[in-house]
DNA sequence: ATTAGCACTCTTGCTTGATGAGTGCTAACA
DNA sequence: TGTTAGCACTCATCAAGCAAGAGTGCTAAT
């Protein structure tokens, strides 16, 4: 059964009010402030169908109504409009988020640092997930007669280096035969799919040096792959959440909290969602269900897919946020576009310990 | 004025009594559990002189005694005995940190998340300072032709490198000896220094080519030296205190989680404290005056320092989180002195954006 | 010096009653 | 038949009042 004109309207004006003011709105308010050309008594009783419907809520007998999920879902697919960013807010993403444009996870956590200030909510970024990522070439360069360095390059572009120092000395044949080798075994192959092979079977080869070179490079190389593979994840505002309503109590609150103090269970959550710009409110949420979360993806390279989103309660101005999470994003994307004209190192890598 | 030995005693008593129950404790309480042999009577007259002398709080007139800073102050100083640890905790240490000995920043963290699980207090762990390491040598390895690895050697043995990729082709020549002219250059100055002097002054060459390479090396190099000298910081625990009574107020849990989500700040204060254990209990401390703060620093290979801490309020069991502290800055400086003997290459760098 | 006794203070929890916002129903109206 | 005014009813909120209980501080006796 389909709403009629008068009750979407209605509708869109307790949703309206009701994510501005955190409090249950009333017929009377609704005829004085949006004129309807209706009276009360009729917005009442339309109050009351919409209910029916599920729609609406009530908190208590004598309270006004409160917007269901059901009716944010509505007014997220049907009603809402796209907002235009304030300049002052695009010239916030502009101006910080081209100051990092070089160092990526800098960037990324600026990003979310970003979302958390212009929306007031809490926010998070993640790198790119690099599974599906596959390997070009691995090399091993001599340092000195026990120190090399490992290299490996996935044909995204990725590079990651990590020196190993071994307990015996290596030579010069044995070195580049073990790049070969190892390139020769993994090109082409996902890091993922390495990892999880490789970890299995214990590979021996036919040389002799060959062989405890290789039993010595291994675990490193398996480490370094797993790292390769993790995905960051840099979460901002947490605390702004505690100047909402919907969390004065110490129970929700802490609830809140405790929910992203668990960071792997949180990243592997987000991964599962799907690309683009995905709104999940309340119940569609299968954990933290009096919350909404939005995501959305930007490109590395128009490839890799990372992630950011918001996180806060369904009474949100899902208008705004969606607009800025799409400006943000594409701005993200486009400042990961760079095919090679940069000229600098690749930093944002971390220090490394002894 | 000193305290007579009865007097030490009621205050022991107290102390003990309050930082179990959270609750203002009474004459009678006292007279009744631990048996000092004089009546509440007299514990109040006691009282009333503590208070006079600053030991002692009154929440308003009909209440018990709360103890003041200069009371723990006091406890800590002259009045707690060491306390031997559970044997439950002792293998808790002893297994999770081991089971991550090979790298840095991993052990680091599990050190702060098993210094809050045990102590049920929000806690944190830093890696160490590297301000005072001196460089030992750069090299340049190349990778192809417009790929190479930066590689920083600190005289400690920390191993630190990038990858950059020019925009031009380098020469094997332009390499060598920019390697050499870098090392001659840096060679037994500190992170820091090279980082502040290099910073100014752009550095010309006398030859042509070198020029132009060291042009594209150096905004890395200087990016990777910030890297370098950069303390990571892992907080765990931070919802721990939400189950605190001292925290049920949902104002005093927004102002501590606030004081955390500025990390650089809260390094910074950090990194300014003295070494070894240190406590400052409330007014001692400039920010957070009802917190207590109690940090301890750890070593690696007998030379630089990283720190450790737990924060809380007031009332916590000194006794018992000092003694958890040394035992586990003990533990950590044994897992660190490791010198060379790993065979295995160091790992724990992150990820290299491309 | 210590202690028993007692008046006094202050918090906490509970009840009561007033207030006000808002609904739901009914009957009148266009 | 849809709309509206009117009115009784419900419920949260707030302040005031009251009793109970914990604990002190003082005084006088030991």
């Amino acid at each position: 059964m389909d709403l009629s004109e008068r009750q979407l309207q209605i509708l869109q004006a307790i949703i309206t009010d009701y994510v501005e003011n955190a409090e249950p709105v009333g017929s009377r308010s609704i005829a004085k402030k949006y004129n309807l050309g209706v009276s009360p008594a009729t917005i009442r009783n339309e109050m009351s169908d919409l209910e029916e419907m599920g729609y609406l809520t009530h908190p208590h007998t004598s309270a006004g109504r409160v917007p269901s999920d059901k009716a944010y879902r509505l007014y997220v697919n049907d009603l809402m409009k796209k907002k235009n960013l304030s300049a002052k807010d695009k010239r916030m993403i502009n101006d910080r988020l081209s100051a990092s444009r070089d160092e990526f996870d800098r960037t990324i956590r600026h990003a979310a640092e970003l979302l958390s200030e212009i929306t007031h909510l809490a926010s998070f970024a993640m790198t790119p997930a690099t599974n599906e990522e596959t390997i070009s070439f691995i090399r091993l360069l001599p340092v000195d007669e026990r120190t090399l360095i490992l290299m490996i390059v996935s044909e995204g572009g990725q590079i990651t280096n990590t020196t190993l120092r071994l307990t015996v000395p290596y030579t010069q044949e044995a070195l580049e035969l073990l790049s070969k080798n190892m390139t020769v075994s993994y090109k082409g192959r996902t890091l993922d799919d390495v990892l999880k092979s490789e970890i299995i079977h214990d590979v021996g080869s036919d040389i002799e040096a060959l062989s405890a070179l290789k039993g010595s490079v291994m675990p490193s190389f398996l480490r370094t792959l797993e790292d390769m593979l993790n995905v960051n994840l840099y979460m901002e505002g947490m605390t702004n959440i505690f100047n909402l309503p919907e969390y004065t109590s110490i129970d929700r609150a802490r609830d809140f909290m405790e929910l992203f103090a668990r960071k792997d269970w949180f990243t592997q959550k987000m991964l599962a969602r799907d690309n683009g710009v995905v709104v999940t409110i309340g119940d569609e949420n299968d954990t933290m269900k009096d919350c909404t979360l939005i995501t959305a993806t930007y490109h590395v390279d128009g490839k890799l897919v990372g992630k950011i989103g918001v996180i806060g309660p369904t009474r949100m101005k899902y208008d705004e946020i969606t607009s800025i999470m799409e400006y943000l994003t594409n701005n993200l994307s486009e400042s990961f576009r760079l095919p090679e004209n940069t000229g600098e190192g690749n930093a944002g890598d971390k220090k490394q310990n002894k």
